[in-house]
DNA sequence: ATCCGATATGAACAATCAAACATAACCAAT
DNA sequence: ATTGGTTATGTTTGATTGTTCATATCGGAT
């Protein structure tokens, strides 16, 4: 019965990053958006590729270069396609470094857990 | 400038169960209760510990168990003592095994942080 | 039988956070 | 100068979540 419980579990987690006063600076949230504005080449496509709202994208993104104190994207308004927003290279390097983290994690994390349940499973 | 930033972040983190169906099941906020309770004896007196409410952490518990399908912890209510609360030896298992995890965690997460912070202060 | 300190539980209230709506500003292309 | 698609922003609404308050239940010790 217990075995079968534990046997079920799944493991999740999440990284951030803040300053040293814990006010948050990046994190799953705020990677994710940078990362499809990558691909997308836009704000507004990137929120509809993610499905969250324009407007709370938008108020995160400004807190995030805040936070930072230099840009991490490269945004214009205006002309036939309306506008764009890319990410400098320092937001590139950002991204690249944090995917990186994450896909190590990821395999770390996951063994880890499969120890875990291993021994909660065992009877000592 | 960039370099200082980056220098002055801080990882956080966390992790937390669910089961197939993503319904949690335990987190870093629950594990904490459970310690809390372990060493204190009571539910009341670990509420005050981590100054948390008695309400929160009553209906916090009250999921977990119903979400794993077997009892974390021992009950008792009057007597002189008013009652107590601690855990059972599957309780104690489990938290052990969560403490063993995030030990281990923090160690190799901090490794990598490390790592990542000279990327991203390095200029390739 | 009474008391005390803890568990148990409902209900109202407050605060926090996200979603939704609305609207302005921008500007290359036509 | 009009158009269109995007960035930019304020305001309002709604949902979720935690806090507070209130009250009942329990039972060993006295």
């Amino acid at each position: 019965m217990k075995t079968k419980k534990y046997d079920e579990l799944k493991l999740h987690y999440k990284i951030w990053f803040t300053d040293q006063n814990e006010k948050g600076i990046l994190g799953d949230g705020k990677w994710k958006i940078l990362k499809a504005i990558d691909e997308t080449g836009s704000l507004t496509s990137a929120c509809e590729k993610l499905e969250i709202t324009y407007r709370r994208t938008w108020n995160d993104l400004k807190a995030i270069e805040e936070q930072l104190g230099f840009a991490l994207l490269e945004k214009s308004r205006g002309g036939a396609e309306g506008g764009s927003t890319s990410l400098t290279p320092e937001g590139k390097k950002l991204i690249r470094a944090f995917d990186d983290f994450h896909e190590k994690m990821d395999v770390i994390m996951q063994q880890h857990f499969t120890e875990l349940k291993k021994t909660l499973i065992s009877n000592d």
